[in-house]
RNA sequence: AGAUAUCAAA
């Protein structure tokens, strides 16, 4: 069964959901056992490619076999509704399956959390953080990262370092999302200086920078036409081997553009092509 | 030894 089921997502991860549903078919159709895992493999490739609904017939095919679909499957089903905005869906499920008796975990909630937070329901967000709590479900670094996020693209970023504050407190480490959620949001708001300071502190504690935090401070210095301290990042980043990707090229080519160096356009396109970076 | 949650351009 394990390895059939690593067969299986195998092929999910290589976007052959198809053929893995096919395969699951056949292994069926020989009676076949197939455990719960197997199935939560399936579901989420079927979620991850934006069938969600195929994903909830496959769950309900699951209620009359052995494998009982468990907490991971459900959380899965959820987080998938919630990435569809279909909020008031994932917390049903949520709730009936609470009732079933099934022991939801921080994976459920941060889920949840984050559902709410795309659709900018404040009040569901901090009624379900306190609820976690209350049941002794801990916020993690996910779920802490989350809330960071949303409140940084929401311009607040006053409140976004409240939360690393409390996730300070909580002996929670920040990790080099929670930088780049905030560093972000300070870009967001043109407080491009803020970023830096914060992309600067980042280092000295300890995280290092990957390619997104370049890039998004690359597209901030781009966005206030600071051309020169974006390039600067820019080879920063090569000499310490981090490789640009299409979307730092991106925001480059953008910041350029807007500017009217149109020379300088090309050159980025010419290196994009000479390091075989796919155009879009 | 196998399945689930967080961040960047347009």
């Amino acid at each position: 069964t394990i390895t059939l089921t690593t067969l299986m997502k195998g092929l999910c991860i290589n976007g052959e959901v198809g053929k893995a549903l096919q395969f699951h078919g056949t292994m069926v159709a020989q009676r076949f056992q197939l455990d719960e895992v197997s199935y939560g493999t399936l579901i989420n490739g079927l979620c991850k490619i934006g069938q969600t609904k195929a994903a909830i017939q496959l769950l309900q095919k699951m209620e009359g076999q052995v494998a009982k679909p468990n907490v991971v499957i459900y959380n899965t089903i959820i987080d998938s509704l919630c990435k569809d905005g279909l909020v008031t869906e994932a917390r049903d499920l949520f709730t009936e399956i609470v009732v079933q008796g099934i022991s939801v975990d921080v994976f459920t909630y941060t889920s949840l959390i984050h559902g709410f937070c795309i659709m900018g329901q404040w009040k569901e967000v901090t009624w379900f953080l306190s609820e976690m709590i209350l049941k002794n479900i801990n916020p993690n670094v996910y779920t802490f990262n989350i809330l960071v996020d949303a409140l940084s693209k929401k311009g607040n970023v006053k409140e976004a370092q409240n939360v690393l504050a409390v996730m300070i407190k909580g002996g929670q480490k920040l990790d080099i999302v929670t930088y780049n959620s905030l560093i972000d949001g300070y870009c967001l708001i043109n407080e491009v200086n803020k970023a830096r300071d914060v992309f600067n502190t980042m280092a000295k504690r300890g995280v290092s920078a990957n390619v997104r935090s370049y890039s998004i401070m690359i597209n901030g210095y781009c966005k206030i036409k600071q051309l020169n301290e974006a390039m600067s990042l820019f080879k920063e980043m090569q000499c310490k081997n981090l490789a640009p990707n299409t979307v730092t090229y991106s925001s480059l080519i953008d910041g350029f553009c807007k500017s009217g160096r149109i020379s300088d356009v090309q050159d980025l396109v010419d290196a994009m092509h000479r390091r075989n970076i796919s155009l879009n």
